[in-house]
DNA sequence: TGCTCGGCCGCAC
DNA sequence: CGTGCGGCCGAGC
């Protein structure tokens, strides 16, 4: 269970997100969301998602997307595949900036930051 | 299996 | 404000 006032601290972290999320394109933002819809145990491909967001065609604008986003483990991008069956990049072992918003949004809530 | 080109979005110049 | 280039890609040859 929750805290009240771990539970505001969630808000709190919650709404950083957001500020975060707002200074990046409507695009971006998108991809993301259609990360987070991914079920625990599926997998999409990057092109799905491009159909997802509106445009079939910018596959390749995902992976950017995914690859700039500021709370790379906390979303599921690992559940992102290619299309041709093969992994593609990942660079949540070497994006250890990103990881550390991670630990700290952990630490902070109390709880694992992969939504799972 | 591997290379090439096409297409889309952000960002640096 | 325009232009060029690179990215966790896809499809074709």
């Amino acid at each position: 269970m929750i805290s009240e006032k771990n539970k505001k601290n969630h808000i709190k972290i919650l709404q950083n997100i957001i500020k975060k999320m707002s200074k990046y394109s409507d695009f971006y933002k998108k991809v993301w969301i259609a990360c987070l819809e991914i079920p625990a145990g599926k997998t999409l491909t990057y092109k799905q998602i491009a159909e997802k967001v509106g445009s079939p065609k910018a596959a390749r604008a995902v992976g950017t997307a995914l690859a700039n986003n500021p709370f790379a483990p906390l979303i599921p991008c690992h559940r992102v595949i290619r299309s041709d069956g093969k992994l593609g990049g990942y660079s949540a072992s070497g994006g250890l900036k990103k990881k550390q918003v991670m630990l700290k949004y952990e630490k902070e809530t109390g709880k694992n930051a992969s939504l799972d």
